[in-house]
Order: structure tokens, then C-alpha cells, then sequence
RNA sequence: GCUCGUGUGGUGUAGCCAGGUCCAUCAUCGCGGGUUUUCAUCCCGCUGACCCGGGUUCGAAUCCCGGCACGAGCACCA
């Protein structure tokens, strides 16, 4: 990761400050891995803070307030340092609005959002601009109190209408939402308040007040940056170091939303949030990624602005070298061919657990009766096999030591066998495959190796492919 | 449209701020080979890139100008 700026004084503080509308995705795992690290790098703060100020358009979930600190501490090892609410924080951000219009670098605007449109993309001044204080504040109580009504009314921070920058003309900091026919999801918080901050101030001002020192997020927020940094000059704060990121695609993924994936679970096309096909955080668990391989992936993509697609067997390669290791070898037939194997059969035949590791013990697998299940697909011509002996194409042992160059395959006899389902998640739907399973006691949740097909998890009802 | 940002091999990434040591780093993918009784793991090797055009300079991936391409913001969302 690159170097870090102003680091001098003192430990750094970051956060991540996702809004709780749902479980965390794959992308949010950016942001909890790059702040994380840099905080364990420096030994730093890392606070996890919920931007849950919306409650009409992209509403939070109550769920999601137990569950994104679980994820976080599932990625990186550790819970984050500190919790902030924003939600809780209301009255904070309320004084901070008072302090504006008092300060004059705040106006109530009571222009239409398309009025103000005008007024902002013709560098003109809106009328409401050059108010007293006192009728500001005026204004500013009736929104508190509810005279004024969602849309009537609206905090702007005073900026300057002709910055070249449309986004940054007097900026609109805090509004009012019907929270009775919307109510915050929180049961302490519920229709408690009618006025909320928007995100730019809410993150700017709370930023402030938890001496955050470097914000690290995606290039989508650079206006926000500009904006956030009009308010600092009028508090007489200074901006954290900021860091962007661009945009990155997985190509098996394309464009998931947080809700569009709840839409799509809604009508029935995914199981859930922890559908092995989804881009959650969830979804990779259920798929066997692991936390460490998820960290170098983000890590090894680093901190640019440019917009990226990677593929999934980036992130694959990373798993692969975190679980071989420990995959014990299991063999699943998949359409499975029965062959008696004729001549000199031992009873039963002993196997590693892992050919790089046999300290892991070995597999009795037994050859009485002498039958053995093979996958069709292999089931021609003469071949090996695997640590056994070479089979002709009647099923006579030709050699019990490796003759020729014959294809080695894998296989399972019939005793020491069960039926079994592999279920492979692609990307429209999951494929079952029926077959025949070594038979074993590995638990739900075990990552497995099954020979020559891939890595596969463990799962109630048989298992799951992970990738190759 | 206006504003901001980004352009290094198939995919990511280092180098760019402080120009030469860069016939450009590392990883992944692909291909080939070795180890291995898995098409896994591990090891070795190969192919493959500085968006384009000017300029400055003895010298530019690195600095300047102009194009082009892509992305984001311009929400009373986060």
C-alpha cells in the first residue's frame, strides 16, 4: 500500500462508514481492509461509523447494526476500535448547524429543490441567502418543530454561487424527512427528530469531532472532499489527509447493488444474503473465501484512482494459497460407473490426507467387495488408479506399480462410498451433480480438495464447489 | 453541457512528485518444462506494456502543451 502523508505527530485515526442498509458486500471489504490495515500498520484507530441519516431513499436495516461489526472483525481479525452512530448524534450535528447560521456561513433555504437548480446552474444567489440571523434561526426552529414540512425548508452552507464547480454552490447540509411515515428502523430513535443532516455534513463534522486523521474512499467522493473542505475554512478546522480509489469490477459480477441483490432475493432468485453467488460478504463465507485471501486481494489492488475490472481467479489464486494446506483430499465421483476389479485385491488400501503433508495421517479405503465407483467420463480404454494399480479395460489388474504412461484417475469403492451432491454456483444458477462421495466425517464447513475437480466446502447437503 | 479525475503487458500493480542506474518491477492469467500415482500444491522458464501527437532536454514512462479514451460529480441518497 502506498505511504501515507501527514503521519508525523500523532497515531493516525481512520474510519469506515458504511451505511447499514444491508449486509456488507465485497466492495465494502475495500474499505474496511485498506483502513484496517493502515491502522494496524501504524498502530492507529480504525472506528466503524454508521451513516444511517437517510430514512426515505436508502433506508438502514435494524440487522445490519449487529451484523456489519461481525463482518468487520471477521475480515480483519479484530473488531474495529471505536462504534459511532450517527443516528445517536443528532443533537451534535444540531449544534454545529445553530453555530453555522449564527456564524453567518449558514442559511435556511426555502427554494424548491428545482428553484435551487436554477439558481445553481446560473450562478445566481438564491433570495434566501442574504437572511438576518435571527430570521434564520427563526426558520431554522420552525424546521425543528415542524412547522415547516419535508421539502419546504433546507440548510445550506454558504459557499460561493459562481465556483467553477457546480457541486460546491451552497451546498445543502441538512433537511427534513417525514419520519412518521418514515421512521428510523432504530427503536430509540424512531420519529424522535424531523430534521436530519445530509452526508456531507454529517461525515464532515463527525470527522471533526473523532480526530480523524486520514479518510480513505472512493473517487465518487471527491466533490465531497471540495465541499466538506468550504465547511472546515468556515469552522476553522483542517481536512484530514484523503485518499482516493476508482471503481472496481469483478467481470463474473458486473454491477451489484445493494438493492437490486435485496430485490432479487425478494422474488426468489437468490437464497439470501449468504447465497454462495453474491458478492457479499456472506456470499463469499458460504463460498469458502477465506479472510486472509479476501485482505491480500484488497491489498495487492492497492490504492490507485483508476477504474478497474478484475477477474474472480484473481481472488481465487489468493484462496487457493491460503487452504491448500490444509484441504484434506477427499475423491468425488461424479456419475459414478460401478467396475469389479479382477486379480489380486487387497481388502483395503491406505491413502494420504495430503500428499505435501503426511503427518495429516491417510484414509482406509476398503475393497470388499472388490467394486469401485470411476466417473464415467473416464471409463474407457485401460487407466490407473490412483495409488492403486493399473486396470485394463475388463477391470483385471494389470500392475500394481505404475507401468506405463496410462491415464491416472481417481476413484472410490463401492463399501467406502455414499452418494453425495456437488452443487456449483454459477453465476444464473446452481448445478447439482449426483455422485459418489469417499466416504468421511468432515463437518459442515470443512474445506475439502476434490481430487481433480476443485476445492469444496462442506455443507449440509453435500458440498459445495469453490473454485478450481 | 459544466466540473473533477484517470490513462504502464490479457488482468492488476511498481516506477512518475525530486528526468538518466528502466532494452521498465512484482503478482496473476496464458504457454512450455520439472517435482508429484490429482487437471491440485510447489519449482523453473517464455511470450507480453509506458493512450496519441508535439515541445523542453545531451537524455522523458517520468516535466510542459494539445488531442483522444474512459470514469465520476453537478440529489432536500450514502
Amino acid at each position: 500500500m502506498p505511504e501515507l502523508k501527514n503521519l508525523e505527530d500523532t497515531k493516525p485515526v481512520f474510519r469506515f462508514a458504511p451505511n447499514p442498509n444491508g449486509p456488507l458486500s465485497f466492495g465494502h471489504a475495500r474499505g474496511i481492509v485498506i483502513n484496517g490495515s493502515y491502522a494496524e500498520e501504524h498502530k492507529g484507530t480504525l472506528i466503524l461509523r454508521f451513516d444511517d441519516t437517510d430514512t426515505t431513499v436508502k433506508p438502514p436495516e435494524l440487522a445490519a447494526y449487529d451484523l456489519i461489526p461481525q463482518e468487520v472483525e471477521w475480515l480483519l481479525g479484530r473488531p474495529a476500535d471505536r462504534i459511532v452512530v450517527a443516528s445517536d448524534r443528532i443533537p451534535v450535528y444540531y449544534e454545529h448547524a445553530e453555530k453555522m447560521l449564527r456564524n453567518k456561513f449558514g442559511y435556511v433555504c426555502k427554494c424548491t429543490a428545482e428553484a435551487f437548480r436554477q439558481f445553481r446552474e446560473s450562478k445566481t444567489n438564491c433570495p434566501c441567502r442574504d437572511k438576518s440571523v435571527e430570521e434564520n434561526l427563526s426558520d431554522w426552529n420552525k424546521m425543528l418543530d415542524g412547522t415547516y414540512k419535508p421539502g419546504d425548508a433546507v440548510v445550506r452552507v454558504k459557499t460561493d454561487m459562481t465556483l467553477k464547480n457546480p457541486a460546491l454552490r451552497d451546498w445543502p447540509a441538512l433537511r427534513m424527512q417525514d419520519t412518521v411515515a418514515n421512521p428510523h428502523p432504530r427503536p430509540n430513535i424512531r420519529s424522535k427528530y424531523k430534521v436530519w443532516p445530509l452526508l456531507d455534513f454529517q461525515s464532515a463534522v463527525e470527522d471533526h469531532l473523532q480526530g480523524v486523521t486520514h479518510i480513505i474512499r472512493g473517487k465518487d467522493l471527491m466533490d465531497s472532499t471540495r465541499k466538506q473542505t468550504l465547511l472546515y475554512e468556515h469552522f476553522g478546522w483542517s481536512y484530514p489527509e484523503t485518499i482516493y480509489w476508482g471503481r472496481v469490477k469483478v467481470h463474473e459480477w458486473g454491477g451489484f447493488s445493494t438493492s437490486k441483490m435485496r430485490a432479487s432475493i425478494e422474488n426468489g432468485e437468490y437464497s439470501g444474503w449468504d447465497d454462495p453467488r453474491l458478492p457479499t460478504i456472506q456470499g463469499l463465507q458460504a463460498r469458502g473465501i477465506q479472510a486472509d485471501a479476501l485482505r491480500n486481494f484488497w491489498i495487492e489492488l492497492a490504492v490507485t484512482q483508476k477504474d478497474i475490472s478484475v477477474p474472480l481467479a484473481t481472488l481465487f489464486s489468493h484462496n487457493t494459497k491460503k487452504i491448500d494446506d490444509d484441504a484434506p483430499r477427499l475423491s468425488f465421483i461424479r456419475d459414478p460407473v460401478e467396475v469389479e476389479i479382477l486379480g489380486d485385491v487387497p481388502s483395503e488400501i491406505e491413502l494420504p490426507i495430503h500428499p505435501n503433508h503426511s503427518d495429516k495421517g491417510t484414509r482406509t479405503i476398503s475393497l470388499n467387495p472388490p467394486n469401485v465407483f470411476i466417473e464415467s467420463e473416464d471409463a474407457r480404454g485401460s487407466y490407473r488408479l490412483k495409488e492403486f494399480a493399473d486396470i485394463d479395460e475388463d477391470g483385471n489388474i494389470e500392475s500394481v506399480e505404475r507401468s506405463d504412461k496410462r491415464p491416472i484417475i481417481h476413484w472410490t469403492s463401492t463399501t467406502t462410498s455414499e452418494h453425495s451432491t456437488l452443487l456449483i454456483p454459477n453465476q444464473e444458477e446452481i448445478e447439482y451433480i449426483s455422485g459418489r462421495v469417499e466416504s468421511n466425517d468432515y463437518s459442515a464447513g470443512t474445506i475439502v480438495q476434490l481430487e481433480r475437480i476443485g476445492y469444496a466446502i462442506v455443507t449440509n447437503e453435500g458440498f459445495l464447489l469453490m473454485h478450481e
